[in-house]
DNA sequence: CCTCCACCGGAACGTGAGGAGT
DNA sequence: ACTCCTCACGTTCCGGTGGAGG
């Protein structure tokens, strides 16, 4: 690129050589047409939801397993089929999916119910209305609709965690409330989310329960090779190159949307580089990059007390020992906000703050007992050194100091 | 064995911004 | 204009607690 101008950027990335041949085969929301290493779980949830083609209500399906290891995937694959199906006898149904972790769409139980009558076309403001009046509203939209109505609550145990398992108890009674066949297939990555979860409503929702193994390092190359095939253009993967990509992602726990992940920005990175081959230290790579660009993210997508916090910890932690308890921060914060005159938080929210960065991944804060001197929390972090240096760049601009 | 520190973490409540209905 | 919703983000209050030191 010359001075100030772009100066044919465009049209060098166009021509320019790339790994790829069809990228988005590997994107986490690419569906295949054939799904591998998941035969079992495709025929027993298809037999799980069966009977919707004879206007019989289905029995509430639930599904654990860990991230990655194809239940989206499998559950999106049988509904559309079963889509398919029932139209071609035009037996009514509709399926609504849900990912509850999708960014704010579904984070209280209002706004749950809103995105629900959404997919029934019925408009609701974003607040406003009581949350017994959109029970009423959906519980009329469904005897309207006279369907069977697949209800799919993917991530669903972060939507408790978030609301409580409330909800689910009114949606497991609305057969009984109404003349609907409305069925529930919860999805959750948390395999001991059940047992905290109400047992009136366990019994319920989970009268089908279905769990998905992770995948081996074996299952990860064949789902990788099948993929590859796809995306990449012949010849460019070096050899070896997929064994050490299954073998990273079935070192954590079989996770194949990470394996798939760790692919792309490898063959991104072989293009950034003008390389022609995608080679074997380009997933190593790609590992770091991963894990940089995700901590970054976040924390720059934090709110600005947040940041305040954060940038109370780092400067602690370059000028003291790696160790750091709750108090120090909160001095720190303290001193740091009158500075820059924003409004101080009590200490009692700070370590809330603390615990939620914990919680992201950001740092390690546990508690622990220091005995006559008290009990606190123990903040070490565990982030890379050129990550730290990027998000203290980042701090320091955006408090100014 | 008991005490007591320096916080943790649950719960209730307050505020102010969104909006509906009347 | 007024009352009623919900929700995000905080505050206030307070009981609870692991273990070093007496």
């Amino acid at each position: 690129m010359g001075n100030g101008g772009l100066g044919g950027f465009f049209e060098n990335f166009l021509s320019k050589d790339t790994v790829f041949s069809e990228k988005k085969a590997l994107q986490p929301s690419y569906s295949p047409e054939e799904i591998i290493h998941r035969e079992m779980e495709v025929k027993q949830v298809a037999d799980t939801l069966a009977p919707c083609l004879k206007c019989e209500k289905p029995s509430n399906l639930f599904i654990y397993g860990k991230t990655g290891t194809g239940k989206t995937l499998t559950i999106n694959y049988v509904t559309r089929e079963l889509l398919k199906a029932a139209q071609k006898q035009e037996t009514p149904l509709k399926i609504i999916y849900i990912n509850c972790k999708l960014k704010r769409s579904t984070d209280t139980e209002y706004r749950l119910l809103a995105q629900l009558l959404k997919f029934f076309d019925k408009e609701v403001p974003y607040t406003g209305l009581p949350t017994e009046e959109l029970y009423k509203l959906f519980y009329g939209v469904l005897e309207n609709e006279k369907k069977n109505v697949l209800l799919i609550l993917d991530e669903i145990d972060y939507l408790v965690n978030k609301i409580g398992d409330g909800f689910l108890y009114n949606f497991t009674r609305m057969n009984e409330v109404t003349f609907s066949n409305l069925s529930l297939i919860g999805i959750s990555n948390d395999v001991t989310f059940v047992e905290s979860v109400d047992p009136r409503v366990r019994s319920s929702l989970s009268e089908e329960e279905l769990i998905f193994p992770p995948y081996n390092a074996l299952q990860i190359q064949d789902i990788l090779r099948n993929r590859t095939k796809l995306a990449f253009k012949q010849g460019v993967l070096e050899n070896g190159v997929i064994e050490k990509c299954a073998a990273y992602a079935a070192r954590e726990h079989g996770d194949a949307r990470r394996a798939l992940e760790l692919m792309r920005v490898a063959g991104e990175i072989a293009d950034r580089n003008n390389q022609q081959k995608v080679l074997i230290n380009h997933i190593d790579e790609a590992e770091e990059k991963i894990d940089r660009d995700r901590i970054y993210d976040i924390v720059v997508t934090q709110p600005k007390q947040y940041h305040v916090v954060l940038y109370s910890i780092l400067s602690l932690y370059s000028t003291k020992k790696n160790i750091i308890f709750t108090g120090d921060v909160y001095n720190v914060y303290k001193d740091c906000c009158s500075k820059i005159n924003l409004r101080c938080l009590t200490q009692r929210r700070v370590s809330d703050i603390i615990a939620e960065f914990d919680m992201l991944g950001i740092i390690n804060a546990t508690t622990i007992s220091k005995g006559r001197y008290g009990r606190t929390r123990e903040i070490t972090l565990g982030m890379d050194v050129n990550v730290l240096s990027r998000i203290k760049v980042f701090l320091e601009n955006e408090i100014s100091v």
